[in-house]
DNA sequence: GCAACTGATTGCAAAACGCAATCAGTGTTG
DNA sequence: CAACACTGATTGCGTTTTGCAATCAGTTGC
């Protein structure tokens, strides 16, 4: 967890950054969940994620660039965690690693789905779903705002196969 | 390390598979750097493994079906190692690793050359890279081989760098 | 005041890691 | 045949990281 700075490959310099178990959840979280506070990244985390390792990693995080914190005005003590550029340009590698592990290893269709949206919309569905983001978590103007957002065509896909069939049909036997 | 299979996420999954801080460094080393035995994995290792550690994730990659292990006829105890389909078409995910990295991190010229060709090359060069990895561990027939090998290409032009300047340009100060 | 909730922190056991030493079997040399 | 280096590992041991439960102080609503 340490910055080792093994090497300048930037393979290695990249999983320096997020080659860790929980890192990388972390982020799909907030970027597929759409996940702002402490609390939901918690509670909210399929994989059960403890609450030390997940405040050290958002303070690691937030070290490395991938977020900055702000207070929220509703409460006090409430923070929102924001995504930096270096963090939203990790759409492609994400919707790569998806299709990958949607090939090779044994995954759930419900939650398999986004990944095979996100893989068939290719790089044009990667710059919206990009910009969405910076939207969200920059504040940047959203210029071409063509149809629903990416993370509700995700998310609606999702429900579908959970509710009952394939994405866009009737959720009927 | 072990196989939590904490969630049926592909992102998760994968991250199972590799979302520790050496596995994916192996495959590289063994995908670019053409490293085949264990004492070339050892001694090679920009980043510095351990026996044990190596010894440890070859078998687990093996078991996850990342790798296969084969004698070597030249030496009754070395074994080649060699890549399968699964790990092969871990090349863009490498690309696209190396090409957020080159970036965001703080990576040196000599080694981010590689990652900077194999951003340009896109696509195409990856498939053939690709191929080229079949037939070295899969023997499957090289039937596109135009020229050099990407491998060869990405050597020469990280020796090009060490060497002096530019890839391309003369080797003068 | 009191309970629920906020983002954390602490203590402790278990697991993983890093390093050096070591292993048995193999090939090479003299 | 003896000495030696090399093969892919394994073992012991101390350090670091992780997982889990309990706990913390400050904030909010009642």
């Amino acid at each position: 967890m340490s910055m080792d700075r093994r090497s300048g490959c930037p393979i290695n310099l990249s999983l320096e950054v997020f080659g860790d178990r929980w890192s990388l959840i972390i982020l799909r979280d907030m970027i597929f969940g759409g996940r702002r506070h402490f609390r939901e990244l918690l509670n909210a985390s399929m994989e059960g994620i403890a609450s030390n390792i997940l405040a050290d990693r958002l303070k690691r995080l937030m070290q490395l660039g991938m977020l900055t914190k702000a207070d929220d005005p509703s409460h006090k003590q409430k923070a929102i965690y924001s995504l930096t550029e270096m963090a939203i340009t990790l759409v492609p590698i994400l919707a790569h690693l998806g299709a990958w592990g949607r090939v090779w290893l044994p995954v759930s269709a419900e939650l398999s789905i986004r990944a095979e949206l996100l893989e068939k919309g290719g790089p044009p569905m990667w710059d919206k779903f990009m910009d969405e983001l910076r939207h969200e978590h920059l504040g940047m103007p959203l210029d071409t705002s063509a149809g629903p957002s990416v993370r509700a065509t995700l998310q609606a896909a999702y429900e579908a196969v959970v509710a009952g069939r394939a994405p866009g049909a009737s959720p009927a036997a």
